[in-house]
RNA sequence: GUGGUCGUAGCUCAGCUGGUAGAGCACCUGGUUGUGGUCCAGGAGGUCGCGGGUUCAAGCCCCGUCGGUCACCCCA
């Protein structure tokens, strides 16, 4: 059999990559149980119907199809879930008895689209999702508080630094009926494309689908063309000249994040009024983030309020959420050599072997350091001590212990060997388990 | 799904107007009779993505196909 190629679209990573990977995800996990988070998991089919609810993204689903199913019968109405948000707008619904709201949960998956795979796009990748729902309303500060955990979450990890854009629904959507344009989604579908295609593209866009005249398309470019840091916003838009009661509403509650963000993440969110996103079901707060030096990655996470997403006709639950995108955010830094780890084993010790009779006192000796939690492993052979010295050194493994009369211990960067006392020996802090580095 | 572009050693790549397949790095052995990394000497490794065609002769030209990659679409 020729050897397999990668199929593109579907990263797998090697050990020392992977354990950057775990690393962050145990990080991110931390983080959202700081913030009182509880872990949910969902199964990784969904009805189709309840997929499809979300609309254009209907065609990137991966259908299931049994092999022998019978061509009219069979699962033919089960998918693999393309987020984690409507797998979990379906879970609250169906637990909403035993839930307690506010709810706020996080989930780490992996999730599947049928896309062309490209830099940064996967057709299999890890989300990391945090929402909280609440039953009938769903206050305001928690739109305050999503970015807030999200830079917890980031903070501390070897990574560029990441700015999050963002913008509220009601305040476009406001803005454009105090306009006087009807489709006010259609227009911020098409301001949404604002950087890719340019402003003459948006005005000429806006005039022939939702029917703009010159001067509306006009301040609705004056309207994507703001942003700050600061509140300072709210009068640029007020200066605009259109009045509306949902505008007033959105610019309170843009405003309410923006200050709280600047007190308590400086630098990490602006207001942008361009940030629209493409699907259809955020009614408030959209978000959307950048890795800076990266940012033809496009948004490594996105997220925003959702009223209407869970509802079961009686009860609605509202919610608000965002998803970090894993391997979006991880695989193009660790393939350009951005990130690595400090070696490709968890072996903190390797138990060098003088000959096959010693391989009992060596097994017996490194379960001595496992027992302390010190991650150690048995030479395979007892090779030239050179070569065992080799086989540590190719896997990043930082010590070798030599069993004897007297053990001794070498840290193989710096060549010292010492005797040691395998019952209180501790290695340095940073070299017990691997580490992520960004050379 | 549509369009561009690229497939040669484990990796990065060279290969002239078509004339028997190359380098660097990595790997293995020895120099080094039990402590690696440097150095030196040697060695191994290729159905040139796959299939067909043109030709005395194809890595190179033609057709097809598969895969990678980029752009569009959409999105984490």
């Amino acid at each position: 059999m020729p050897r397999p190629q990668p199929l593109s679209g579907f990263p797998e990573l090697l050990p020392r990559q992977r354990i950057v990977e775990q690393q962050v995800v145990d990080h991110l996990r931390r983080a959202f149980e700081l913030h009182g988070f509880a872990n949910v998991q969902t199964r990784a089919v969904e009805q189709m119907d309840q997929l499809l609810r979300k609309g254009e993204t209907s065609k990137e689903v991966y259908v299931l199809r049994r092999l022998q199913a019978d061509s009219g019968g069979g699962d033919a109405g089960l998918g693999l879930h393309f987020d984690l948000t409507v797998p979990f707008a379906r879970y609250v619904l169906e637990n909403a008895g035993k839930l307690n709201f506010p709810f706020r949960r996080y989930q780490i998956q992996q999730v599947w689209r049928g896309e062309r795979p490209q830099e940064g796009r996967f057709r299999e990748f890890w989300q990391a999702d945090i929402d909280i729902v609440d039953r009938d309303e769903l206050p305001a500060h928690y739109e305050v508080e999503i970015p807030l955990v999200i830079a917890d979450a980031l903070r501390g990890l070897p990574l560029p630094p990441v700015r999050m854009h963002v913008n509220n629904r009601k305040l476009c959507q406001g803005f454009y009926q105090g306009l006087g344009i009807d489709d006010t989604d259609e227009a911020l579908r098409i301001i949404d494309k604002l950087d890719k295609v340019g402003p003459e593209a948006v005005q000429k866009l806006l005039i022939d689908q939702v029917e703009a005249t010159p001067e509306q398309a006009e301040a609705c470019l004056k309207l994507a063309e703001i942003s700050s840091e600061d509140t300072s916003f709210v009068d640029r838009v007020k200066a605009l000249g259109v009045t509306d009661p949902l505008l007033e509403e959105g610019l309170g509650e843009l405003a309410a994040v923006v200050e709280a963000a600047a007190d308590q993440a400086p630098g990490l969110v602006v207001a942008d009024l361009k940030i629209a996103r493409g699907l259809d079901y955020y009614t408030g707060t959209v978000y959307e983030t950048v890795l800076e030096g990266h940012e033809q990655l496009g948004s490594i996470c996105s997220g925003g309020r959702y009223d209407t997403l869970a509802s079961d006709g009686k009860n609605t639950y509202p919610g608000v959420g965002i998803s970090i995108g894993v391997s979006r955010l991880l695989v193009p830094l660790l393939s350009s050599g951005a990130l690595d780890a400090t070696r490709e084993v968890p072996t903190c010790v390797l138990v060098a072997l003088a000959d096959e009779d010693g391989r009992g006192e060596a097994n017996a000796l490194a379960r001595r350091l496992r027992e302390r939690g010190v991650p150690t492993q048995v030479s395979p052979s007892a090779a030239k001590f050179g070569k065992q010295i080799k086989f540590a050194d190719k896997r990043g493994i930082p010590f070798v212990l030599f069993p004897g009369e007297e053990h001794q211990i070498k840290d193989i960067r710096s060549g010292e060997q010492t005797p040691v006392d395998v019952d209180s020996w501790e290695p340095p802090a940073e070299d017990l388990h691997p580490r992520i580095v960004a050379p």
